[in-house]
DNA sequence: CAATCGTGGCG
DNA sequence: TCGCCAAGATT
């Protein structure tokens, strides 16, 4: 009965009437969003701010981006502004936040829309698309939230839903067409925009991946999952690989006046364009090359850090940095230059034990 | 397609 | 302590 639904291309069941009066009762407050009462009212959101959002948030939670979104929107309020900012700026305020790739494309995006569009985000998925940092959700994202396009959003939310909703067992990523086809087919003419915020809101606070609340969820009569009772286990996803553990070092040498020795990640890789400590490479055994010949001192402890596939235990060498030196690697950066809010996590580690042993 | 790419919170 | 997970994109 169910499948013969779908594959006839019957209607799709009324869950959009149900989700989007759940939204307009309970819409989370989200600096970057409209609420349902202003949207009806005729307020549009700002693509620019629709934009930063959605690559903030790709694979990242909103209590996470909050913060970072504001002091964003605060120095760049809008895309030329952020395309004239200097790298560094960008990379540093983006630092904490990882998947510095993100940051990176989001500094091109700017550039192309300001320098190649006249400002102006394109309101069309095909068009989002080509935008660097812009994949197929965000795309989406962008068409139905900023510009009402009846778009079809697909993350890992909808995704938790729809396995749900209509109890798919078919572990991912294997389920993602299928899941795919069920959402498009609950997806709205009307109010798709609203409607894409109400499933990921849905599957934030109510249809959660850990105890989902199904005895208030507006979808609960409704979900065959619940009805079998499968709901907590959905969806099902293909185990991942163990991550191995690697080593490093870190070199940090400060001089008389404060002045500390940095290196400027390339573009490429781990951490790409993301300011760090000289080091070794990061593997079994590393070696022990410090970027200038010293009596280097091994601090006491060591930098726990992991990262999406594995984990990294850091070894934190310091020595005084001479006036006159002349470093293998890195670049003297001045006390007053220097924030520690711009290194990445893993580097900010090793400079807080350092500082918790020397200062 | 499978691998790569961060980080913090939570059970 | 540890695996899981979060509004994924890119190669």
């Amino acid at each position: 009965m169910r499948d013969s639904d779908f594959e006839s291309g019957f209607d799709p069941e009324p869950i959009a009437g149900d989700l989007l009066a759940w939204y307009d009762a309970h819409a989370r407050d989200l600096p970057w969003r409209v609420s349902p009462a202003a949207r009806a009212a005729g307020v549009r959101p700002d693509p620019y701010r629709v934009w930063l959002s959605e690559v903030m948030l790709q694979q990242t939670t909103v209590a996470a981006v909050r913060d970072y979104f504001h002091r964003f929107t605060m120095l760049w309020p809008d895309v030329g502004a952020l395309a004239a900012a200097g790298d560094g700026a960008v990379m540093g305020e983006w630092a904490g936040l990882g998947y510095y790739a993100r940051a990176r494309n989001l500094l091109k995006c700017a550039r192309f829309v300001t320098g190649e569009l006249n400002g102006r985000f394109p309101d069309s998925h095909d068009a989002l698309l080509r935008l660097p940092g812009v994949g197929p959700y965000t795309a989406a994202a962008i068409a139905a939230i900023a510009f009402d396009r009846p778009e079809t959003v697909m993350d890992g939310n909808v995704e938790r839903v729809m396995a749900r909703l209509h109890d798919i067992e078919t572990p991912l990523p294997t389920a993602k067409p299928e899941l795919k086809a069920r959402a498009a087919g609950h997806t709205p003419a009307e109010r798709p925009g609203d409607y894409a915020q109400a499933v990921m809101d849905l599957g934030a606070t109510i249809c959660t991946p850990k105890s989902p609340a199904c005895g208030i969820c507006p979808l609960r009569d409704r979900c065959r999952s619940r009805a079998a009772g499968t709901a907590p286990g959905l969806p099902k996803k293909t185990p991942k690989k163990p991550k191995p553990t690697r080593r490093g070092i870190v070199y940090l040498a400060r001089r008389g006046d404060g002045a500390l020795l940095l290196e400027r990640r390339p573009d490429k890789g781990l951490l790409g364009g993301m300011l760090g400590w000289p080091g070794s490479d990061w593997g079994e055994a590393p070696q022990d090359r410090p970027p200038f010949e010293a009596d280097w001192t091994t601090l006491p402890g060591e930098v726990r850090h992991t990262f999406t596939h594995f984990h990294l235990i850091l070894t934190v060498k310091t020595a005084p940095l001479p006036d006159a030196a002349a470093p293998t690697a890195g670049e003297v950066l001045s006390r007053d230059a220097f924030r520690p809010s711009d290194l990445p996590t893993v580097m900010r580690k090793a400079y807080d034990l350092w500082r918790g042993g020397a200062a």
